[in-house]
RNA sequence: CGGGAGGUAGUUCAGCCCGGUAGAAUACAUGGUUUGGGACCAUGGGGUCGCAGGUUCGAAUCCUGUCCUCCCGACCA
């Protein structure tokens, strides 16, 4: 059967990309590195961007759309950001085409149409929307100035796999500007917890909070927080960062603000984002080997319909009471589709709906209509029961709660029995290569005992936890004193 | 960007070594029988063999280039 689907033992990346290609989420295209999101895949995009939205504005920001392109001076204008993303920018150097003398139907770029400064195609948009911040901010009643956009950004990745590194990927960038440190620093933790908060409560993913250290910081920032999130396969994925950037784009972009007390000074600034690549974690985090598991609050379709028939007659019959269903269940404001189609014969749509992460799925046959019930099934735990029709909408409603929460449960049980403290470097390996997960442990606090460790082991520090203790200890690698334990793990 | 594998019907693949004008399964269409876990029978339509050159009487098959994909590695705010 073509629809099958690898195993995760067999091989965890094919399994990946089949669940992503079989389940419908997205299709690879003819131009390298980008993907084709398709339908299915764009509806649960949709349905977290909507949420995210709605979490941004009740958090006061508003949106706007700032220009694809960035001309190359204004890209280079904050050092440390420009060199960050230098190796992997797409350039515009001509704006027109012409038809080749030298071969038919073929078009050349035009050498004659070489623009007089390249424009980047932005793979972040600090440098555009602060070179229109300048012209927004003069004092400190246009603060705080909280923005948030959503677009598409090109990055040269080497190497791309479908959401989880693309060369071209969907995202939303808040930028916001503000006249205090502090304030910066409040909005760049307020939208951390947003972050958290989104991907624990509506993709069912727990997240641990943090800071990255130095090597891992967003290049530019004063300080990169994050949400780290943990893959079945033991490997983390950074789900989601938001940036203190202290005053580094106001100095690079000149802008000012008279305080009340008419002084001058550099505004202090945020950045933060989360991309289509949390559609992979999603895949990664909750999946099996039959497809895709969604969770229902953001799962482009929460419960299917199959029928159940012999004959047109039994059809009709069975249409009377579905139709009623379908009706109260969108009445309670239930994603539901009926899935009538004669083509397909009932055990083929449980294997595709399972495939696509349905998270309840209600058969319905004659012998269902005698007893006045339906076999309610629930994608998460494949449990199968049959249960009566009357108070039905309120019990999938319920239902779609419980699998939410279960599916939560599951990953959190999973990540914290992966979070392993260690002491020794021998432990430290070990696990790492045993167990996978994060390892918590003593570092000593420089980038060179963090080089070394990844050098040896591919495990980089993904966060120093937020309400990380400070006790003292001796570093795993170095065992030179540290201060404190981090996370380190295998990340994607 | 380095190493490996691959691109042939909508999809998964065989054919390639050894050149002779393209096949299976599945999907699709039509008709019939079916329908409580990926149904069956019959008939039918569908492919400039990734693209561009070259060798040859003749290329899916040999040669060169190029694009795309997958896997491993390097890189990855």
């Amino acid at each position: 059967m073509s629809k099958e689907i690898t195993s995760r033992s067999t091989d965890y990346s094919q399994w990946y990309n089949d669940l992503v290609i079989k389940g419908g989420l997205a299709d690879y295209s003819a131009v390298r590195g980008c993907m084709v999101i398709k339908p299915y895949g764009f509806s649960l995009w949709e349905n977290m961007r909507d949420a995210l939205d709605k979490m941004f504005k009740d958090t006061g920001h508003v949106n706007a759309y700032f220009p694809l392109f960035v001309p190359k001076s204004l890209f280079e204008a904050e050092e440390k950001n420009a060199e960050g993303f230098a190796k992997e920018c797409a350039v515009v150097t001509h704006y027109r085409l012409k038809t080749d003398p030298s071969k038919k139907g073929a078009l050349m770029v035009d050498p004659e149409a070489k623009l007089e400064e390249e424009l980047v195609v932005r793979p972040t948009s600090e440098a555009i929307i602060w070179n229109t911040y300048k012209n927004w901010i003069q004092s400190y009643r246009d603060l705080p100035l909280l923005i948030n956009q959503w677009a598409n950004v090109v990055r040269w990745e080497m190497r791309t796999r479908l959401f989880l590194r693309t060369a071209e990927f969907l995202w939303q960038e808040g930028h916001t500007a503000h006249a205090t440190a502090k304030e910066a620093v409040e909005e760049t933790v307020q939208m951390l917890n947003v972050y958290a908060d989104f991907v624990e409560n509506w993709m069912a993913l727990p997240v641990i909070k943090g800071v990255k250290t130095e090597n891992e910081r967003f290049a530019g920032a004063v300080d990169t927080y994050c949400i780290e999130a943990l893959m079945q396969d033991g490997k983390a994925l950074q789900a989601g960062t938001s940036h203190f950037l202290g005053q580094n784009f106001a100095r690079a972009f000149d802008v000012k603000f008279s305080d009340k007390e008419n002084k001058l000074d550099y505004v202090w600034a945020t950045s933060w984002g989360v991309s289509t690549r949390l559609i992979g974690a999603l895949v990664m985090a909750h999946s099996d080997d039959q497809g895709l598991i969604l969770p229902p609050k953001i799962a482009p379709l929460q419960v299917v319909i199959v029928p159940i028939y012999k004959g047109e007659e039994q059809k009709a019959q069975i249409d009377v009471k579905v139709q009623e269903l379908v009706k109260q269940l969108k009445a309670a404001g239930v994603r539901v589709k009926y899935d009538d189609n004669d083509n397909a014969r009932p055990g083929w749509k449980f294997a595709e709906y399972e495939m696509k992460g349905v998270p309840v799925r209600v058969a319905l046959g004659l012998r269902d209509l005698e007893n006045n019930t339906v076999e309610l099934a629930r994608r998460d735990t494949k449990e199968k029961q049959s249960v009566s029709m009357d108070g039905l909408p309120e019990r999938i409603v319920n239902l779609l709660a419980e699998i939410q929460q279960a599916i939560y449960n599951k990953a959190l049980a999973y990540r914290d029995s992966h979070i392993t403290r260690v002491n020794t470097w021998d432990e430290f390996v070990s696990t790492l290569n045993e167990k996978g997960g994060f390892v918590s442990a003593f570092w000593d606090g420089t980038s060179e005992t963090e080089d070394a460790i990844k050098d040896k082991t591919k495990a980089t520090i993904r966060c120093i936890p937020l309400d990380n203790p400070e006790e003292d200890g001796v570093c795993v690698f170095s065992g030179k004193p540290a201060k404190q334990r981090v996370l380190f793990a295998q990340a994607y």
